[in-house]
DNA sequence: TTGAAAGCGCTAACAG
DNA sequence: CTGTTAGCGCTTTCAA
């Protein structure tokens, strides 16, 4: 049988408002009472029951997390900064991680209704208008992490300008035929990101060629941004023969690691055939020596939660756009004939 | 204003105690009342506030996991087989992820005094006696994957034979200076390897030379399983000049990548220079054709949840072990002269 | 079958 | 400053 504050009240000979005060240590309250009382909790060993906190604060104290698995490794080093904000605030963190894009839904609704958390991360995923409407009918406190939506705060990268700048990095390397892979085209990174690297294209007076853009193939069920796709893109840009192009620019690392096995399997080499610029900087990217363009992570899941906690405690209506600027960091896959 | 169990009942004519029936569908009660009762919660959209259930039921249908992120991609893989079964339990998944082992008490204690989680996986850590025994003394229900105490239910792996077999692999290879890079010696994994190594080096007959055994050097608060320790590893390898060893085998995947990198940087090239295998099979080692021996992620994350929540539900006290084994997956990094 | 009532363990007025 | 009391929203006897 756990202790309960009756037995800590009853044992300190006060009421349970009083331990109740102590353990919340509120303003109003006598120095030698509060140390009696934090002389017989510590007695006891007592610990409060933090459901029945959440329930008579009506807050549970935790946040929930929804976030996709398989899109690589970016997520994880936005989970780790999500994580360390969390414990920062004293909060628990619930992860919905989603396989599959169709738990999303299930997960945003188990996080909507089931009122278990006080507010969420959404993260790297999209909303469907659905869920948007039930998110401001209920005031919910959410935010965008790596994903957009113009009636909710978020916090996202600049893509079109880091794709307008990767791709400028391959033609200040002297490339000219240069190709993009990308992620299936009904998610926002993926338009930006072209957005971005057409305009870099035709600035600098490059011809736009179709046959030089592909999309990530995937399954149904993912979004193209995983290394199969890249894998697949590079291929059918190898297919182009003669006419295959000189740089490459893919919409995320774990695509370009994708590509760069096809590469290695057509007997290519890197940079020397074909140049490669990735996007994210996943870990794995310092390792193998990819040139791209870094996404601040740990500073995005912190302005993410950080935003989160300010809705939380004072449901202000407005919505908080951040966009975060990325970083290129130059390896070795694109050549040294820089400018 | 949610709508509560009282709004159902007074607009269904009956008592809360009938909607608590129909929401747990519990046995005894009229087809047309139940009937009744579930339109109404459609209507209303009635949604069982979980808090209020958790306090009621005394359970939270949470389970927690304490899990490291700085040993590298090993636990991705294992976090998402459990969030997968912790879905299919219809539960919650309370992530307390350490970057610093000084974390791993600090979220024990919550975890076993806040009461908000029904259970705990506890992963790739180290538990200390005092944990050990309160846990005990509360019959707390904790199962340890990729870990292992003797009091405690494990999911682990037969990290000798997994050694061994790693190793023998090599000596199969036709290499003769094997070394071994570890993580550090105070943990289980970390001995257990060692012991599959030392017992292979030995029954092939080679000379076991203390030269060729590196531990991980790293920063105090990590286990020396991660990248770093694998580069310095290397790096006191190399130095030992001609009589350098021919051959690798990493504690770890990671540790691998991290020699890979110390070879590279001497001019040297691998398999030709120096052959390396690793350990744990992370998605990274398949894009970097690395010889590894895999860890059955999936499986093991399936097997601890899946005996956690029989404790759950039956708070047994025998001491669960299961073993599973590792797989060898060859690919460039070892060289070719099998056998 | 079902309603009423007594908790689950805590917070937060409300009086004093 | 502090005790008392009324909930928080649900589950679970206990009778009927």
């Amino acid at each position: 049988m756990p202790v309960t504050i009756y037995d800590v009240a009853q044992k300190a000979g006060v009421g349970i408002g009083t331990v109740s005060r102590v353990i919340n240590n509120s303003s109003q309250i006598k120095d030698s009472t509060k140390q009696k009382v934090l002389g017989v909790i510590n007695d006891l060993n007592y610990q409060p029951h933090i459901v029945a906190q959440s329930l008579a604060r009506r807050k549970t104290s935790s946040i929930g997390c929804i976030i996709p698995f398989f899109t690589g490794y970016f997520f994880v080093e936005l989970l780790r900064g999500i994580q360390r904000k969390v414990s920062f605030y004293k909060h628990e963190l619930i992860l919905y991680s989603v396989d599959d894009v169709s738990k999303t839904e299930t997960f945003l609704k188990k996080a909507l209704d089931e009122r278990r958390v006080d507010g969420l991360l959404f993260v790297s995923l999209d909303i469907s208008p659905e869920y948007v409407r039930k998110i401001k009918e209920k005031n919910f406190p959410i935010v965008l992490l790596d994903s957009y939506h113009d009636e909710l705060d978020s916090i996202k990268v600049n893509n079109e300008d880091g794709a307008f700048r990767a791709t400028t990095h391959l033609i200040n390397c002297g490339y000219k035929k240069i190709a993009m892979i990308n992620g299936i085209m009904s998610s926002l990174p993926s338009i930006t990101r072209f957005e971005g690297f057409k305009k870099a294209i035709i600035e600098a007076d490059l011809e736009y060629d179709e046959r030089y853009f592909v999309q990530g193939d995937c399954a149904p069920d993912a979004d193209g941004f995983n290394k199969e796709a890249g894998y697949l893109g590079m291929k059918k840009l190898l297919e182009l023969g003669k006419a295959r192009p000189e740089a490459i620019f893919a919409a995320s690392d774990i695509q370009a690691v994708g590509a760069l096995r096809a590469i290695g399997e057509a007997g290519l080499k890197t940079p020397e055939d074909i140049a490669i610029i990735g996007f994210d900087d996943i870990e794995l990217s310092e390792h193998i020596g990819l040139t791209t363009m870094r996404q601040p992570t740990m500073r995005m899941a912190g302005l993410a939660m950080t935003r989160l906690m300010e809705k939380i405690g004072s449901k202000n209506d407005d919505v908080f756009v951040k966009r975060v600027e990325t970083e290129l960091i130059i390896r070795d896959t694109c050549g040294f004939n820089l400018k």
